[in-house]
RNA sequence: GCGCCAGUAGCUCAGUGGAGAGAGCGCUACCCUGCGGAGGUAGAGGUCAGAGGUUCGAAUCCUCUCUGGCGUACCA
């Protein structure tokens, strides 16, 4: 990455004036680069100076003067500047720019790729809503979130697993199957009620249609009679299958959907299921309590405050000691190194007694990284819609889809952080479609696309295109604007916050749509890119096909689509 | 009560302790004998919730107050 690089040539000079005894021998903090919002500051500055006057008694500017006349000249930064109070300002020089358009071609779309990774293994777990009922709008944005960092992560070297965790144990399980069995008895014309608390929304009914449809009559019972078990199997099976359809139109495929049942159960291998597994270990290490007729996971040297129930004192365990031996699962039995779990904030209570349990667990376990992300709050022009899947009103993910698209609904979640309360106004949403930001990224690309192609038809080819001919500012923004592909790749890996991705897109779109009006502004036709000028035409052609890379390097990590026409 | 997350333009939101605080939408005025106008340029619009503090430097870090969301189960 040219900042590395850059960070790199600066800390060298500061050595050299320290060598050269033109700085005193005082302790060098890490180089850290900052992008300056003035582009008349160069591409990146060094406040280094500033952080070193104090130590080393000497006025800011005379450092930066001292670090800036030792630079290396070794062609990527042109001549550095010294500004007050203190800063060391670095310009990309304009041979190392039009250099880097040959690599983007020469590397494609792995251009941007990074080594920091390092081939560990990370999962990310994301979505895992209970197959009870739906998706709605509020898991679209984990499903967005979870999956462009999980995308990120591998851009960023690591070896990804994306998994959904299927919740099919437990009371709320168990109340969907009660629920179902009400509404299949009822297609029958038995007098069936639906349960206390259970789920209302008209989903149910179709899905006993679809019960019907498929088994007929086979699990009919008398109204008192419980829910037959492979009815509530087929139930959350038939569920699953919805959510991983409405999941694949949003551009969201798993490698694995973990059955939270399956670790109860010993392994298709042999042995002791994970949960035993777990068990044992918390006991063994001394972690067990037991009280009041139930086990408790102790507190003490975890640093929680108090301590949790893992199995009740009927005997079940609960929802924590799946979490428990899940986590024992990702770390002890699969070995990942770097395990994100996205869920929405409402989990947030969930999190440290999670990671305690991780790090009780496995030696490993401080590699679990809990994501939060804000709910969702829905409008409908001044009403506030609930979201509920127990009372029915819900406004699903599919709804969104269909009404605004895929693309459009995933950038709507994807530019924001995951910290900040979102506020998604549907009407609103619908009638800015056609306006979403979204599509200013996707034109750029098209329009690229289309550029490229005409060129073609014209007979010009970008083989054998001198990009050293690339001289025009609006051309070297735009190589700029390629070149920090890599440096929000990684800022998405190491904060794990997608949304500076989505942010980079409109960066870079904006920068091709100001160059390819360049020539308008100015009324300047010899600003096109086919020009009558056969050699600058080549030289922009391949600027034109390096953009569309790193445009489509950017669409893909999103998750949207790259489109050659609108 | 306690805890977590937030409060930045009319609206929805960016902003890694660094140099006149940004984007999209909305508003105003311009720019096409066009490689695609779903575009570009310029402008109006801000007490970065408020008050202290740390720092050479604070929207950013710390403390308190206010406001909003969420949590505080032998539910998941």
């Amino acid at each position: 990455m040219p900042r590395e690089r850059v960070a790199a040539l600066v800390e060298a000079a500061a050595r050299a004036a320290i060598a050269e005894g033109a700085l005193p021998d005082v302790a060098l903090p890490a180089v850290a680069l900052e992008r300056p919002r003035d582009a008349a500051h160069g591409d990146y500055a060094s406040s280094l100076p500033l952080r070193l006057a104090r130590a080393a008694t000497m006025p800011p500017l005379a450092i930066a003067a001292a670090i800036a006349e030792r630079l290396p000249a070794d062609g990527i930064v042109a001549a550095p500047e010294v500004a007050p109070p203190g800063f060391i300002n670095l310009r990309l020089a304009d041979g190392f720019l039009q250099g880097e358009v040959d690599r983007v071609i020469a590397r494609g779309a792995a251009f941007a790729d990074l080594a920091i990774g390092a081939g560990r293994r990370a999962q990310v777990e994301f979505v895992s809503a209970n197959p009870t009922g739906p998706l709605h709008v509020g898991n679209g944005r984990g499903a967005a979130i979870g999956d462009t960092l999980a995308s990120a992560l591998a851009a960023a070297g690591y070896a990804v697993e994306r998994e959904y965790y299927v919740n099919d144990a437990g009371a709320q399980t168990a109340l969907f199957a009660e629920t179902l069995h009400a509404r299949y008895l009822r297609l029958f014309g038995r007098e069936a009620a639906i349960p206390d608390g259970g789920y209302r929304g008209e989903y149910m009914a179709d899905l006993a249609v679809e019960v019907r449809e498929r088994e007929g009559d086979r699990f009919l019972t008398d109204p008192g009679a419980p829910c037959p078990p492979a009815l509530g199997e087929l139930g959350i099976a038939l569920m699953v299958a919805r959510i991983r359809a409405t999941l694949e139109s949003f551009g969201v495929r798993y490698d694995r959907w973990f059955s939270e049942r399956s670790l109860h159960e010993p392994p298709p291998e042999g042995g002791e299921s994970a949960w035993g597994a777990a068990l044992a270990r918390l006991r063994a290490d001394g972690r067990l309590t037991e009280r009041e007729g139930a086990l408790w996971l102790t507190a003490a040297d975890l640093g929680e405050d108090k301590d949790n129930v893992v199995v009740r004192s009927d005997g079940r365990p609960t929802y924590f000691a799946s979490d428990i031996a899940y986590h024992y699962d990702k770390f002890e039995r699969r070995g990942f190194d770097l395990v994100i779990d996205v869920w929405g904030a409402d989990h947030h209570g969930h999190v440290s007694r999670v990671e305690a349990g991780a790090e009780a667990m496995s030696e490993r376990g401080g590699g679990l990284h809990v994501l939060l992300y804000q709910l969702v709050t829905l409008r409908r022009g001044d009403a506030v819609a609930r979201v509920s899947k127990r009372s029915g009103d819900i406004v699903t993910l599919d709804q969104l889809i269909e009404e605004v698209g895929s693309d459009a609904a995933r950038f709507f979640f994807l530019r924001s952080a995951p910290g900040s309360q979102m506020e998604f106004d549907l009407d609103l949403a619908v009638k800015q479609s056609n306006e979403n930001p979204v599509y200013y990224i996707q034109y750029a690309h098209a329009r690229l696309a289309s550029m490229i192609d005409r060129a073609a038809a014209a007979g010009h080819s970008p083989e054998g295109g001198d990009a050293a001919l690339l001289t025009a500012p609006h051309e070297l923004a735009l190589v700029r604007a390629m070149l920090r592909l890599p440096e929000a790749i990684e800022l998405v890996a190491t904060t794990f916050e997608p949304h500076h991705l989505a942010r980079y897109g409109t960066e870079l779109a904006a920068a091709f749509h100001a160059f390819n009006d360049a020539f308008r502004q100015q009324g300047d036709p010899g600003l096109k890119v086919i020009t009558d000028d056969a050699a600058l035409t080549a030289a922009r052609l391949r600027l034109a096909l390096a953009a569309r890379i790193a445009l489509g390097r950017v669409l893909e990590l999103l998750g949207m689509s790259a489109p050659e026409r609108m």
